[in-house]
DNA sequence: CTCTTTGCCGTACATGGTACGACCACTATA
DNA sequence: TATAGTGGTCGTACCATGTACGGCAAAGAG
């Protein structure tokens, strides 16, 4: 039996050093990564970088973390919190509900895109926990049974990882482009190519039809992009929404 | 002007050395990559390793490729081959069109866990098109416009991925935990503690009721999970794609 | 004032990507 | 057949990153 809550595998589960006189805590580390990343970019938050952003030597934070797989979870959590809707502010029918919490964190994960980078080394923490606390919550006055109601969440919350992701991976071709001009260039070139040699006849009637919508300036195309992703995005839900609500038969029990 | 062809950003336009007698090729590279990604994960999938599954030095793979990314979007390519569909295998009609081609998709990239952690590094290839030309082929006998067939298969694309990542997290925990229990046990030592402080009436609720289906071989729970999966997938699509035709007022003009 | 604990961090090492350039074998030309 | 060029291989070296280890100083306890 080993001494309680110490040693954890997860850091939810051992305790932050509070004793004498910490010169930081895990919150100000997960901050300056956060800072950092968005910043930057996932690639920039390195043990290096974050403890030079706090002024402190680099092993430093290794008193406040077992390794930088911690710090990704910390920072997963901080963005989390974020997605919570405050209790005064979520709407009443189970359906506006899930629309809202679904667009918020459709917004917050866009607004970080190293969210995606980093899915795969995080852990589960508080703040994900009160998120789906607050999904399943949303559908308290329905006629939907336990199960139903973890199955429906799983669905829309897949949905809405997989549609930040794109929004994302979108956003994140136009910067590229931007910065790098023969990226696009190359990739027109390789597009056009494959086009010519006449197995795509699909993309080749597509091609020839949208207008161009050429000289317009960077940060106009690139607004006008994002907003058609989150239009694009609330399309796509509602109809999920709306599939969901048939086949499940939901109705308000309010 | 640079030279014809050469030295492009895009490894899909610079020509694979063939002149002599290269003792590789970039197929054999590819697919010794996948093989060990397969096996033991992205994250073994390092130059070192693929040119000693070859009998190679390292550097030599330099010769075949730019760089690792280089290597990783080959794999992502080589992994699309497999989500395409045959022609004669297309059902007719645009929604069972798309399902299938939706399903398969589902299937392969969960087969490979680590596409999504490769996601970020690797860049549009030729197989990617084709899939692309497919999906909107599909959408042929339809009423819908082009800007309409885009969008529409962004959606739906975007929603395939949310899931199957949504399903390779799963499995991937299930395995973590098979292998080490411990994990497991603290994130529900964690859970249960964070529910007894009483802020999580839903997830307490639902904690409560389900039959814990424990004293199963352990083979048995993952393939049951994995269907379950599976067919909540399929429920998922089913009502987005619902959603969708009613949205869309979709009709087939075949 | 001494001893122990807390907290900070320099050093060192392992791993991974990759730039550079040596080297060998094959081929074309003289 | 000798020579020069070129295609292909790979050893060495360098840099960046995560982190184990252990020393050290300051704060508090006795």
């Amino acid at each position: 039996m080993a001494s309680p809550n110490e040693e954890s595998t997860l850091i939810w589960l051992r305790r932050e050093p509070a004793g004498r006189r910490p010169r930081y805590s895990r919150e100000q580390i997960a901050r300056a990564a956060l800072t950092i990343a968005d910043a930057e970019g996932f690639d920039a938050v390195t043990m290096k970088r974050i403890s030079a952003e706090l002024g402190a030597g680099t092993m430093t934070l290794y008193y406040y973390v077992r390794n930088k797989a911690d710090i990704v979870t910390l920072m997963q959590d901080a963005i989390l919190e974020d997605v919570l809707i405050p209790a005064e502010e979520l709407p009443e029918g189970w359906r506006e509900g899930v629309t809202a919490i679904s667009r918020r964190t459709w917004d917050v994960l866009t607004r970080h895109p190293w969210s995606i980078s980093s899915l795969n080394q995080a852990q589960f923490g508080p703040n994900a926990m009160r998120h789906y606390e607050q999904s399943l919550a949303v559908l308290r006055h329905t006629n939907l049974t336990g199960q139903q109601k973890i199955e429906l969440t799983a669905i829309v919350d897949a949905h809405v990882a997989g549609n930040a992701i794109h929004a994302i991976e979108t956003q994140e071709r136009i910067r590229a482009a931007a910065s790098d001009p023969t990226l696009i260039q190359d990739a027109m070139a390789y597009g056009q190519k494959l086009v010519a040699g006449g197995d795509f006849p699909e993309l080749q009637a597509l091609a020839a039809s949208p207008p161009d919508q050429a000289e317009e300036p960077e940060a106009a195309v690139s607004a006008r992009f994002t907003e058609g992703l989150a239009t694009r995005f609330t399309k796509g839900l509602a109809a999920l929404l709306d599939g969901l609500e048939r086949s499940y038969a939901i109705t308000s029990t309010g």
